[in-house]
DNA sequence: ATGGGGGCCTGCCGGC
DNA sequence: TGCCGGCAGGCCCCCA
């Protein structure tokens, strides 16, 4: 599912709820996800007041008090959804729990935290706070795109000799991370460029004319609540609707939305996943 | 060294 | 209706 507009959206939706606020309870109804959750996870968990929540790449950071910093990852399927009242003003109920909902946390204000992955890609992990960058999932990330450190001269620097088409150097998370299928293919159809061109044969006026349209697709995407396709949902169990803007993805045989481009949206497979682009306007 | 493919899981959809 | 193959917003790991 989930790429930095989705991992976003799920953040600012959880801030409310947690941010500032005390995990009265956490439940871990199995012994990990796509690897086993850190040793004690439920009782390190239990107790502590949730400092920050932060974002990094696809991640979600809750700093705790007392050290630590939980770090999650929704993998392909995952979703997090709040019930309850999180002012805990009114009686409330919580919603029955779901198959594969895997970790419940219940805040002190009333609400509660449900994390549900139907294939189990995703991981928690608990960490130092100070020492964050050291985790081995954080450790190679690049850049964030929306930060300031993400420019044409750090993005010239990452692509230049690379033999690897421009599709798999943005999935490639040490040179811009955040990006997933959907938005590279997008990125890349704004862009003009051929999902299928060199990295190293771009030119520095390509790459940086990438650079602000990987920053407007993902913003774009963020406001509309992310694109939900089969798995991602708000916080809130509201869809996202950035698929309605989609240029290129899941757009298969239908016509390029480029003004006064006459394409049509193909599909291909690059690295084992499928590409979609103008053959028109995308050189 | 780096690029590509397999594998991890479950669910859904389309075709027969 | 059922069964089967293909496919899915990610990413680690192994192999050439």
């Amino acid at each position: 599912m989930p790429e930095l507009p989705e991992v976003e959206t799920v953040r600012r939706g959880l801030q409310p709820a947690m941010e500032g606020q005390v995990i009265a309870r956490a439940r871990v109804n199995r012994a990990g996800l796509r690897w086993p959750f850190p040793d004690r996870m439920a009782e390190r968990l239990t107790g502590r007041r949730v400092l920050a929540l932060r974002r990094r790449s696809k991640y979600i950071l809750a700093d705790l008090d007392g050290a630590e910093t939980l770090i999650l990852h929704l993998g392909m399927s995952g979703r997090i959804l709040v019930s309850g009242d999180p002012l805990g003003r009114f009686h409330h109920h919580h919603p029955a729990p779901q198959k594969h909902d895997h970790v419940v946390l219940d805040i002190a204000n009333g609400a509660r935290v449900t994390f549900n992955d139907a294939r189990r890609f995703g991981a928690m992990d608990l960490w130092p706070t100070d020492r964050l960058d050291t985790h081995p999932l954080l450790v190679n990330l690049g850049p964030e795109p929306l930060g300031n450190s993400f420019d044409d001269a750090t993005l010239a620097a990452r692509l230049t000799g690379r033999r690897t088409p421009i599709k798999a150097a943005l999935l490639d998370q040490r040179n811009v991370a955040g990006l997933g299928n959907i938005y590279v293919c997008e990125a890349l159809h704004r862009a003009g460029i051929n999902p299928r061109r060199l990295a190293g044969s771009l030119s520095r006026g390509r790459i940086a004319r990438l650079v602000p349209v990987i920053r407007d697709v993902l913003s774009e995407a963020i406001v509309a609540g992310g694109s939900s396709l089969r798995d991602h949902l708000q916080t809130d169990g509201e869809l996202g609707y950035f698929q309605h803007s989609f240029r290129v993805y899941d757009r298969e045989g239908a016509p390029c939305r480029t003004d006064a481009c006459t394409g049509t949206i193909r599909r291909i497979v690059q690295s084992g996943r499928s590409t979609f682009y103008c053959p028109r306007c995308q050189r």
